[in-house]
RNA sequence: GGUACCGUGGCCGAGUGGCUAGGCGGUGGUCUGCAAAACCAUAGACGGCGGUUCGAAUCCGUCCGGUACCUCCA
């Protein structure tokens, strides 16, 4: 296929014709969660915001290798002072093995992901299982003269760097604001400057997890894991690297700098970055303390949640922004979501009661060119999601006798909501009548009782019916071609 | 303080110079024993001030308000 998508890359400011290195093998690799806490709504964006991407890439039959790491070996905390290691912290408090905590919010992470129709990446590696690639790179970048040990630690020589390479270039930032903000900062006194990064952290006393190196016993440094791994599963340059905008510094500033410092080249093509989520409009997160986990979204069970909203809910909501960004949280902007969703997929099972006619009078060709644009032009899914419902509104109007469809057309149609609904934006119809044969001849039975009732008029064993079927959350539409129900 | 960004109708949210965004909600209608659902129709907007232009939500200036990053954060 011919691919006419643009992107929006970060590095230039600028969106650009997206021209793979390699066509038709494309690199992409994402920033995945730190494993120390259940996933929350802020985790559920870049998940599927570079979901879509994926997906889309895939639709346009591109060759994918996704690679999204789980960082369980946990960040410095606090340069500062003791650069506690967030995972091994937690492990102390509840007295658990780091790699229990590790695998437990793992465990979840995934389960969230499934929910949310979340495809799996290519290559999940984790941080703990790529130590000797990391402590290679230090060695490389010492070599180099990048960098320089001090008291058991390895730094990153911003400086150094910076006569050779634009530290900043990503975030534009400039070395000499750097150097003014953080030099009132408590003495880091193993620093040569406050603004270097750490490569490699000698471990202290309180620190479960470490690992022995050239230098000393310790960890690795947290933006050292994404420049090692991506390297390995992807080559030393690849087509997409995303993430969070909050990561654009100092990490991934630093993993360009990593890189450089290594290779004399940069790591990445085009840098995508989704936007926050927020919450009374500040960023929702875990240092504001004011997130709400997707699995509290799916229970309900939350002060801030009137009622729970579904996987796809949550999905859809998001894809009615567009990735760049903020969305806001609101009870009131869910239940738009959930109500305009469910119009959408009313309109997909619609389809299959249609009676073609002879003539269109409806051109369909224009909405499968209206959806490749508003994707081609940066993942627009918003826009690409309002001429889907511009398209549901004229089959409505078919199924009122006002517009026509041919047969042709009309398979045209299911198979465009087939492809962009399920395949491109990932969205599952959750309301499916249960594909349980006895239910159904149940159900059958109940509403032919139902359907009796009501030719007697005898309307209060009708709507007793009604009421009781309400009960057990099963509802019932009256329709002009009888009664249907749902879960 | 530095850097980047935003301010669109009751709510969410697209849109970069002239052409209906879309969804939810509201209102009116269709359908219905009633209700719900569904469907159709419809009103309402571009933070303030100034400028550029035949014409600005869209460009420029300024003011006001808000956010993010600069420390771990998706």
């Amino acid at each position: 296929m011919n691919n006419n998508l643009h992107i929006y890359n970060t590095l230039t400011r600028t969106k650009e014709k997206f021209e793979p290195i390699n066509a038709p093998h494309v690199g992409m690799y994402v920033c995945g969660p730190t494993v120390y806490g259940d996933a929350h709504l802020g985790h559920a964006r870049p998940a599927i915001t570079f979901d879509i991407v994926f997906r889309y890439l895939k639709h346009l039959d591109l060759k994918v290798r996704y690679v999204r790491n789980i960082t369980d070996v946990g960040h410095l905390e606090n340069d500062a002072d003791e650069g506690e290691d967030k995972i091994a912290k937690k492990a102390i408090l509840e007295s658990l093995e780091p790699m229990e905590i590790v695998k437990y919010y793992t465990d979840r992470y995934h389960r969230n992901m499934d929910q949310l129709n979340v495809l799996h990446p290519s290559i999940e590696p984790t941080a703990s299982g790529h130590i000797i690639e990391q402590i290679e790179l230090i060695k490389t970048i010492l070599d180099n003269g990048y960098a320089y040990e001090s008291e058991g630690s390895v730094y990153f020589d911003v400086e150094k760097y910076s006569k050779d390479y634009d530290y900043g270039k990503l975030s534009g930032r400039k070395l000499e604001d750097l150097l003014e903000n953080t030099r009132v900062l408590a003495g880091q006194a193993e620093k040569k400057n406050s603004f270097d990064f750490a490569l490699w952290k000698k471990t202290d006393p309180r620190h479960l997890m470490h690992w022995p190196s050239p230098w000393s016993e310790g960890y690795p440094g947290w933006h050292l894991e994404c420049s090692a791994m991506g390297a390995k599963y992807l080559g030393e340059t690849f087509d997409i690297h995303g993430g969070g905008m909050d990561l654009l510094f100092p990490h991934h500033e630093s993993e360009i700098a990593q890189s450089n410092a290594c290779r004399g080249h940069d790591p990445v093509k085009y840098w995508m970055h989704n936007n926050m989520i927020t919450i009374d409009g500040q960023k929702m997160g875990k240092s504001l303390n004011n997130f709400i986990t997707l699995d509290e979204f799916f229970s309900g069970d939350q002060e801030l949640l009137e009622k729970p909203y579904s996987p796809m809910t949550i999905r859809f909501f998001i894809l009615q922004a567009h990735y760049r960004s903020t969305v806001d949280f609101s009870n009131e902007a869910l239940h738009a979501a959930e109500k305009g969703m469910k119009k959408l997929f009313n309109t997909i099972e619609l389809l299959d009661k249609i009676v073609p006619s002879e003539k269109s009078s409806i051109e369909v060709e224009h909405f499968e060119k209206k959806f490749y644009e508003a994707m081609d032009d940066d993942f627009n899914t918003p826009i690409a999601i309002s001429h889907l419902f511009d398209l549901s509104k004229l089959v409505n109007q078919v199924n009122d006798g006002k517009e026509t469809l041919s047969d042709i057309d009309l398979e045209f149609v299911k198979n465009l909501y087939d492809v962009f609904v399920f395949d491109v934006l990932g969205l599952v119809n959750e309301e499916e009548k249960g594909d349980d044969q006895l239910v159904g001849q149940l159900m059958d039975t109940i509403l032919n009782l139902r359907k009796d009732a009501k030719l007697n008029k005898d309307w209060s064993t009708a709507d007793k019916i009604r009421d009781e079927l309400g009960k057990l959350n099963i509802k019932i539409k009256d329709t002009k071609d009888g009664a249907e129900w749902s879960q």
